[in-house]
DNA sequence: CTCAATGCAAACAGTTTGCACGACG
DNA sequence: CGTCGTGCAAACTGTTTGCATTGAG
């Protein structure tokens, strides 16, 4: 497939009913999702859907800028909606809970020299360790 | 740490020279390696090591606290040997050049109310997007 | 001598891709 | 109708694991 240029995706014209069965259930979830998640809730509605067809449509709504693609960690691609403002991950190491926030970096990466002449256009900032009450439970071995 | 640097490594009981091989690598290339790069480099020296091994003891080091593994892109895992100071990435989208950087991340943790409670332990910050060259000749379009 | 670490190969998980058919505009 | 998107299955990639063997302590 020809790459498109910014702007000019399809995803009007075209919108198959998949395309936006995962578009909603992203959306529905307010939060990041792993591409197997997607494909069960999205199974619901269609159920001959194929994991190939989540792959393919997540891939093109990022492409579209639609949606976003984390790693939380090393095994999975996570996605979620792009909402206007980013935000960043506080990931517990323990029961696994991610919490979201917001910081403004701009500030950090004036400061920051290697950065200087480099356009920045993708911030990642995460935080991982344990949250209060699974530090608890850390501190009693 | 209490760990020393390569050549008298002390993770469990036994210190194999493959396991030695791959932590020289490392500390070698000071920067980032993947596991494959990092298998190769060791084949040079032990032509029938096997990828496995080269896994397995990048877990044991990383367990050990000895190296740290990143996620530059989102197929592969890199490592790199844990230096004393943290520091963070910035990559370029065009060149793939990875610049290193350190900043100073405990304020704005302080400052990130969903984070008060949490014991952070890992940090990772990253910001992607073209350098002052291909800035340049991303301009021309 | 013992047990951790190895080599090898097969297994895995997540993701991508080729193909023929179906449906959107 | 012409394509783009789909379902299906098979391929691929990076990583992990079972097993018999080696070698460090």
């Amino acid at each position: 497939m020809a790459s498109s240029l910014p702007g000019n995706i399809q995803i009007g014209t075209r919108a198959s009913r998949q395309r936006q069965a995962v578009l909603e259930v992203l959306s529905r979830a307010k939060g990041h999702m792993p591409a197997v998640d997607i494909y069960q809730k999205v199974q619901k509605k269609f159920p001959r859907v194929s994991l190939g067809t989540i792959y393919r449509n997540l891939k093109t709504l990022k492409e579209a800028g639609l949606i976003e693609e984390i790693h939380l960690d090393e095994h999975t691609h996570y996605y979620e909606i792009k909402t206007g403002g980013e935000h960043y991950h506080l990931l517990c190491l323990g029961c696994g809970k991610v919490v979201e926030f917001k910081y403004p970096l701009e500030y950090i990466l004036s400061n920051v020299p290697e950065a200087s002449g480099f356009r920045v256009l993708n911030t990642d900032l995460r935080f991982s360790g344990y949250c209060a009450s699974c530090s608890k439970n850390e501190d009693s071995r």
